[in-house]
DNA sequence: TTTGTTCATTGAAATATTACGATTAAATAG
DNA sequence: CTATTTAATCGTAATATTTCAATGAACAAA
């Protein structure tokens, strides 16, 4: 047990789980936040920015780049991490339709 | 260790990682999703439609209904749930324009 | 009253997540 | 070459989540 039974679930449920895990913390949502104030890459001061110790940080980011949210390049000694856009989008149009669905019940039994 | 540091974070990225932790699981998407489908309560066939174990459904539905997205209402010897609109409504509120954000970066390192 | 149905709760086991100290790796500066 | 800086990785501890068998509570039907 503590073992999600994915086979259970379509890949669409199973997709739009996967993209929700990444902003059910409030460190990855405030990462994200930070590199669209930014607007530009963020080098280095995460850290700084965020009250976490380096090595949190450093996880936080990688799951985030495993999903393909953010992407980072090596800039000298430091890493500049950005938005990845194209994912983003691809992010977008899939949890969107699922949180914007219609609202109007034919019949309301509640 | 292996607890969130809610206090490092602002209420609003704090609100957006407990909303998105309810989409994180995909039998609270398959949940959720099946309440929108049938547009209606659904009573009691929910553990037919998701093949879990009925105490797994219930626990799933307990935490959809602490955070307000869905609502029981007792019908006889069964229990009928729908989604709460105000609340859904809410949701998407703050979920939407986190995930909408522009996507027009000034300078672009990466 | 007894029996069956439906769903919540309890308890426990397994896996997942979060966090950080210590260490390592890579690049730069001197 | 050595020291410094920056960030990834390793190892580990603590908490959280997921799952389900067993049980309980409420109600309906016999």
């Amino acid at each position: 047990m503590g073992l999600t039974k994915t086979e259970k679930f379509t890949d669409q449920q199973n997709t739009v789980a996967k993209f929700a895990k990444a902003f059910a913390h409030p460190a990855r949502v405030a990462i994200l936040q930070h590199l669209f104030n930014i607007d530009t890459c963020v080098c280095g001061d995460l850290v700084n920015e965020i009250g976490l110790a380096q090595p949190t940080i450093s996880q936080h980011l990688k799951e985030l780049k495993q999903l393909g949210l953010i992407q980072g390049n090596i800039e000298g000694t430091s890493v500049c991490y950005c938005i990845n856009k194209e994912n983003w989008n691809n992010m977008k149009n899939t949890l969107l339709p699922f949180l914007d669905q219609d609202l109007t019940q034919k019949t309301s039994c509640c």
